[in-house]
DNA sequence: GAGTGGTCTAGACCACGAA
DNA sequence: TCGTGGTCTAGACCACTCG
């Protein structure tokens, strides 16, 4: 990893890279939980790199919650994967992941065709309107038992969406980024309780009228445009979805 | 807010006070919503300081989703309050209507007492330990029917806490803080779908095993130590959480 | 082409924790 | 006392947007 770095123009940052490398090193248990990280003067002279560029890399190992630092101390691993466990999302829609994550998407059927008023109403559309609607199971990995059921509404500028099988391993919305250039600034998600209807507790084998969590994410772009809805829905007992916050003082003041 | 701050041993970064001050004149409308704020440079000679902190001190509004950028062309008001996201205003609440943060907890019973071997496991204590527990029911401002039925358990340390009444308008943490000195640096928030048990069900007055939100939060103190726990259980069609994500980077490989 | 935010460097001083 | 992470400076180059 040369510190005469050969990598000019290459498009991910480098404290991207990094953070990828070190973060593949904590999965590989080369940092054992509730051991230190190097020190950032150290991870400065391995890597070649100044001590802001290792401190943005570590800092999305933070807000991942896979990290936690402490003044004086150093840099502690708090676990070997990304605090949630199934969601692709926390605290922005800030990543790591480009890393897959450990769900992937069986398509069971995908057809252009136009909505109903429902629908319609729900996606903020016009009924009639034609969109690709794709359903289909998702399984967290290795697990022989979906842990969703899951709908998705696809906007008609991009219904011509390719798909590359029947199994999806990342985010249907990078598919839409990758073909049409367009770009997800905003996700607004809402979840709420449900009683699980006949489609989805056939679909998952629950019972009927089970309790289900109903998660729906809107991906919009800058203008606010719609470009996608999906809709999860989750058994009872198969999912949890889990969030951390850390506090920002704003209005502060001391002195 | 000289710019020719002496800033000695002021105890606040100087990010922060900076993020403070553009707070409040994002409030104030001097930048009104939907305008751009000056750009970087011309914010490092109205306040004296390097580029370095006015890019934190901005990051501090994008976090709370006042402002977003866009590299060429600048920062833009997005709005002049805070946005969810964060703890305590962080759930969108009953249905469709995205602010109205405003909910009160009637506290039907609070008693100091041991805690047993499931709970104990729930909060990651011993069982045996005396905690502070705190029944009671949520209800959104100007609403008759509760919107969830509260179980809160407040750590030994804390468990002489006073409450001001019955009526609890302010989150339960912020009286651990005022009265105790603690402080809340980390929420962790688990959500999942139940089927209602007798007690909450008649609490809510909704039929047994009907479906409900389980929604619980863990307020934890720098060390990483529970102050409290909330658990909040909401009927399926009095409440849904809201959330809403913007990006913060991208991973994308444009060339 | 001028100006923006995004990335990055090479320094610096500080408060605080550990030995 | 020494080393840590937290803060901060003063530069730099880049890709991008916009006129």
């Amino acid at each position: 990893m040369s510190s005469t770095s050969p990598m000019r123009g290459s498009s991910t940052p480098r404290y991207i890279q990094l953070a990828s490398t070190l973060y593949e090193e904590i999965r590989a248990s080369r940092y054992p939980v509730g051991s230190l990280l190097p020190t950032e003067h150290e991870l400065c002279e391995q890597f070649g790199v100044s001590r802001f560029t290792v401190r943005e890399a570590i800092k999305m190992l933070v807000r991942q919650g896979m990290v936690t630092r402490q003044p004086g101390v150093g840099s502690r691993v708090q676990a070997t994967v990304p605090v949630s466990q199934y969601v692709q999302t926390m605290s922005g829609i800030s990543d790591l992941s480009q890393y897959a994550f450990d769900t992937s998407l069986e398509v069971i059927s995908h057809r252009v065709q136009p909505i109903d008023a429902q629908t319609a109403k729900g996606l903020g559309a016009s009924e009639g309107e034609t969109w690709l609607c794709i359903e289909g199971l998702r399984y967290a990995q290795g697990q022989s038992l979906p842990m969703a059921h899951t709908t998705v509404f696809v906007a008609p500028r991009f219904r011509s969406l390719s798909l590359p099988g029947t199994t999806l391993s990342e985010p249907l919305y990078t598919y839409i980024e990758q073909q049409y250039g367009a770009r997800v600034a905003r996700v607004d998600q809402d979840i709420r309780a449900v009683s699980l209807g006949r489609a989805s507790s056939q679909a998952l084998g629950v019972p009927l009228r089970s309790p289900g969590l109903w998660l729906k994410r809107d991906y919009l772009d800058e203008r606010g445009e719609l470009l996608e809805q999906a809709i999860n829905i989750h058994p009872s007992n198969r999912f949890t979805y889990h969030e951390s916050f850390t506090r920002d003082y704003l209005v502060g003041d001391k002195r």
